[in-house]
DNA sequence: CTGAAAGCGCTAACAA
DNA sequence: TTGTTAGCGCTTTCAG
């Protein structure tokens, strides 16, 4: 049915190996053959078989990148990264959405590794399971004994190649831009329990909440989900419990639109009546009234660094770059005078 | 260095035929040689190759997208349909970002049938040229002869299956809300000049006025693009040329954000002084203010169905499904008191 | 129920 | 400069 390199061969004249090095350019053909091979190719639309390819050479030109979900900007924009390194270095880029399922992940590294993919780019924080971090590691060693390798990309509980940005120094940095405006009931929004970047961000907000000499509130402190629901959810529950914080820190920037949406349901103005921060600076941080202050993660540049990482030789040694955040401050941060 | 059926072979004590027969799980073998088998595997951290595996079976499992841009929300909607369908059916999804460019968007289906994929998935629309569309008619053409097959998302210029919004129909019914409410300078910030969409969404807008019996004014026509920047800038320039719009309506809700945000920069109010329409409803399209009335366009919807005509059998014959947009009413828009 | 062997499509020695 | 041939790792007859 398809037309393989043997059906080329004879339609030109030629035999298959000089199919191959017209096809890899890299060995001496004469121009008369060239030609008539490359014309045996165009009449019968031959495209070399990948596979048959990968097996001899055992690499794929193919990097395997696992995700929560591509439509969360936040992976957006680290896999606009990725492709932008995979167009110039002409690679294939294979998506996995776990949807945050832990066994799906260690599930799709075996897929990956099965397709030989020359290396395995995980992306967003990690379940803290010691069951799931064992097969991890695990899966990290057989892929370096495949001669391909696993970077992680903002998360870092194994030994490997992993590119992270600052979580718990952005969290504390904002954190401290409220308590020096005068907020001392900020109030957290995390992320889901036993998720790495949650604890990042948890820590940031208590090691700055400790600078300041304030003592936390387990009441303040309300579990929501990296996402515009959860955000939401969370803030009916902390409006309902009557704790009246004076601002919130979300745990990600979807989850601080959330907490606008029902902050706006309720008669309470942003910043006016409450102060709101996210993290990440995801696209729509600028776009929402008042337009959000938060912690600026270079996410693209993390997909950047991660692909980069990914392609360099089976042999280079592990490598972890780590990435600052930055203060971006815009409209969602008003002071408050401190009462006695 | 990588365990091979071999190994696996050789350490249970057995033939490969055995050990692919345990793997297949479709042929008898006896419990005991199963259990050496699958500790064998184990021990080894062995994962059968799938190029040898595609080599024999000629079908990868693996399912190609080709897109402008992942970190759209417009494509991140449809991955997240495709993504979904891809979990339910065990198959890979390999995404290429053509960031606009039609040679690219060649080359990644002839990168992809070399990958031998069951199908090759184009999201978004196309580029209005003559050259490459013959070149995409012959694509589809030689897919379809590897037993694969071109699925189009959002646009269908060549026979090939295809889910396809009305566009058309979605742009003229909010200009039409426009309309009777009062607008008759209604301007329209298009796409790029000679794309599929942008034509589609032009052919409604002009048809709405038509309707109306409004005679359109080239002056309330700006060229912009399918982003905020796009949307900021056709903005500006509509701004300058004192055209005065009572209502704009942006070719997708990206530039429909970055038209307010333009509108905003100048003091002019939405909907007080201008009113703002766009098109895809996109997760931003709630959450600015104030919160944009759009058509929806079921992109993860799309993206599913563009997932299930992609696994059918290569006989299946082919399909065009055709989706319906809708109307969402938000705060963007005020009516307006017609001037004799 | 299990093994031997052919071969999927290609590349890389090795010859010529 | 070109052809011949031996596999890469796996599945699948065909025997046993």
């Amino acid at each position: 049915m398809t037309a393989n390199i043997t059906d080329v061969a004879r339609r030109a004249g030629v035999s298959t190996a000089t199919v191959s090095r017209v096809l890899n350019r890299n060995y001496p053909v004469s121009d008369g053959v060239r030609q008539r091979v490359l014309e045996a190719v165009r009449d019968l639309g031959y495209v070399a078989n990948a596979h048959a390819r990968a097996l001899l050479t055992a690499t794929s030109g193919t990097v395997g990148v696992i995700l929560h979900d591509v439509s969360d900007p936040y992976f957006g924009e680290i896999v606009r990264g990725i492709q932008e390194v995979a167009i110039e270095e002409d690679r294939l880029v294979v998506i996995c959405s776990s949807l945050r399922e832990p066994g799906r992940e260690i599930t799709y590294i075996e897929m990956l590794r099965a397709q030989r993919v020359d290396a395995v780019i995980m992306a967003g924080g990690h379940i803290l399971d010691d069951e799931y971090v064992m097969a991890l590691r695990e899966q990290s060693l057989q892929l370096r004994s495949q001669g391909s390798r696993l970077v992680l990309c903002g998360r870092h509980p194994v030994r490997a190649d992993a590119v992270v940005p600052d979580n718990t120094a952005g969290a504390a940095r904002v954190v401290r831009h409220l308590l020096a405006r005068g907020h001392r009931r900020i109030a957290h929004i995390c992320g889901p329990a036993n998720f790495s970047t949650t604890q990042d961000r948890v820590d940031g907000y208590l090691g700055a909440l400790a600078s300041y000499g304030v003592e936390p509130d387990p009441a303040l402190i309300v579990t929501g989900a990296f996402d515009r629901e959860g955000g939401y959810a969370a803030t009916v529950r902390l409006l309902e419990a009557g704790v009246e914080p004076t601002a919130i820190f979300a745990a990600n920037d979807l989850a601080a639109v959330g907490a606008m949406a029902r902050l706006r349901e309720r008669g309470l103005r942003v910043p006016d009546d409450v102060s709101v921060v996210g993290f990440d600076d995801v696209p729509v941080a600028r776009d929402v009234t008042p337009p959000l202050t938060t912690v600026r993660v270079p996410l693209a540049e993390m997909g950047r660094q991660s692909m980069r990482l990914a392609l360099r030789d089976a042999g280079a040694p592990t490598e972890v770059v780590r990435l600052e955040t930055e203060l971006v401050e815009r409209g969602s941060v008003r002071s408050v005078s401190q009462e006695p």
